[in-house]
DNA sequence: TCGTAAGATGGAACCGATTCCAGAATCATG
DNA sequence: CATGATTCTGGAATCGGTTCCATCTTACGA
């Protein structure tokens, strides 16, 4: 049998060592690898296992070792497609070095994010990646201080913190998206997405001014809502900014949710992108290639990040100093950014 | 302080009843809520607690008390964005109840389930929530069958596993999308989907088949792709029907990733939806209300399941027995289903 | 041949909690 | 005042492993 239980009962490190004749500190020495252990101690250890299905609890393991080989994974919102490409590279890496992950939503609040890193803290979790709500929340930051153990932040600037980051270079990929809007001729770009207080929305915004700066216009600082990531901020923005004349001629919006939000205003005002109005999307939605029209959007590559994440956790869990990894981003031009003037 | 640890050192209920000058004993007994506790006791107990910001190792409770209030949950692809839905919202509802969410993607290997099912029983999971890649793997039946804890099938159908499942009405759904297209006037429907031996696919037939028979015409066997739910898959199938003369009329995909593929193709050989050809997708992506042409769908509460799938996973863990819940799947005509003949 | 080191093995402590059991303290009652 | 019942508390066993330490063999060199 194999199954690792007999009669309903689990099957112990004891009933091994009974089953085979010898202590039970030698079973547990020849299943660890120990390399005091005779060959024929070995012999008789794995036919005990073999015999009654053995498999170590990974719980005791745990307790008596203090590594839970768990990673805790908090993000705003699983359901969000960018949040689910890194999720899943994460996973996938992680898995392949033998850890799980605990996926956590904080459904974007810094209240339920709090009590997610105390419960995975409870939980002995050996390390947090984390997307977090805000970087300026005290409070966020104390608990994050208490938690001690190795943290990977995904596109946040956090100081004093002792944490690795996977950190995207937005700005390149948004200052060419705003410069290709003013080369066609746009003034009035419109840039709705999530606040200042996040990494994310920063190096965005310090791409999209720049590229006015350099072309010598002013930044059309009236065009400017940052106030969220989620849908229903972004519909009620562009509606409103498209309802006053004279409306933007361009309009960008910042992540997922954003986009989403300012394709229904757009859809609702009977607006064409490509045509009444050039429009441009920060990250990608699947499918955006199969869009009519496609899509022009700033890209960085998800999976990626996922991956890079895992890497670094793997790393500092091997006892190496935090560091960051940067994820690029591209700006593609599509037929979205035509027309609207 | 509140920090659970000091000097490094993780603060232990030993710490707790030496502070507060009473036995180990009694400072569990007071913080599980034992009823012989005196108000002296309980006062002591609070203050050192206070004091010392311990808080309990849920690892050690795990081990001692035998249930780890935590769910394993087991799906092909985190990023296929009907799964994410499901996920985040069983996610929320665990959590409401006091229990974590391990995830692991199988991607869509039967092996990579199999052992991922076998990771969960050694982190002794108090139940699994699973999405199986197939219905017909004897392996997987017999990994199920060794879990011995409470389990929720996602969409599927296997007998004799004493499981919960969240089972989807596929078939009124695409019974109403079929008889639409016939009553439009095609015959010649081709169908793109996963395999047979889920019940996914097999409800989904029926309803296909019925809507035909019904009508009194021949169902239409020869456009039939039912390989896989990929997006690679529906790719190749979807070009190779279209390349042939006479080709389908209409199409119908079944599920995301073949709608992704699907979608592709299409748009590979500049054929338009709603006008070239009639579409119709079952189960939704997000942003599909402002596709152009918004596309006809089959619709499916995804949140419902999660929330659905937590539930009978509780009731499970709260000693019922196992039941079914019904999802209802509606078919919304939007413009994509005009045109093709 | 003896002393010592190396190789194996068993026993016990330990990880951090819960819970059973026995005994002490308190109280009511005859 | 003695007795029994009740309330409370501490000690020890337990969950299922890992690891330290002591002991016993065996082998080897002087």
């Amino acid at each position: 049998m194999s199954s690792g239980e007999m009669d309903g009962e689990q099957v112990t490190i004891r009933h091994v060592a009974a089953r085979a004749g010898v202590a039970l500190s030698s079973v547990s020495r020849t299943l660890t690898g120990h390399p005091d252990v005779s060959p024929a101690m070995r012999q008789k250890v794995e036919e005990a296992v073999e015999a009654l299905g053995y498999e170590p609890d990974l719980l005791a393991q745990s307790l008596r070792s203090g590594t839970t080989r768990t990673i805790g994974f908090i993000i705003r919102d699983i359901a969000n497609p960018l949040f689910a490409l890194v999720a899943r590279a994460c996973e996938q890496e992680l898995r392949r070095n033998g850890y799980s992950m605990i996926l956590m939503n904080s459904d974007g609040s810094v209240e339920t994010e709090s009590k997610n890193l105390l419960l995975l803290r409870r939980r002995r979790v050996d390390g947090v990646i984390a997307s977090l709500v805000a970087e300026d929340s005290p409070y966020i930051k104390k608990t994050i201080l208490s938690l001690r153990r190795p943290l990977v932040l995904l596109d946040r600037e956090m100081k004093d913190l002792n944490a690795s980051a996977v950190i995207t270079d937005h700005y390149t990929g948004v200052y060419d998206a705003t410069a290709h809007l003013i080369k066609m001729g746009h003034e009035e770009v419109a840039f709705v997405t999530g606040a200042e207080n996040v990494y994310t929305t920063r190096d965005r915004l310090r791409g999209f001014r720049a590229a006015f700066q350099d072309a010598g216009r002013p930044v059309p600082e009236k065009w400017m809502a940052l106030g969220g990531f989620d849908a229903e901020y972004a519909l009620i923005h562009t509606r409103n900014f498209l309802a006053k004349t004279p409306r933007p001629t361009a309009l960008i919006t910042g992540g997922i949710g954003s986009t989403a939000g300012a394709l229904r205003a757009l859809n609702e005002l009977g607006l064409q992108i490509g045509k009444d109005i050039a429009f441009v999307a920060i990250d990608e939605w699947p499918l955006f290639d199969v869009f009519t029209p496609p899509i022009s959007s700033v890209y960085r590559d998800a999976k990626a990040m996922g991956g890079e994440a895992a890497h670094l956790m793997l790393e500092m869990l091997n006892g190496k100093e935090p560091s960051e990894s940067i994820i690029e981003t591209k700006f593609t031009v599509r037929t979205s950014t035509d027309g609207g003037l």
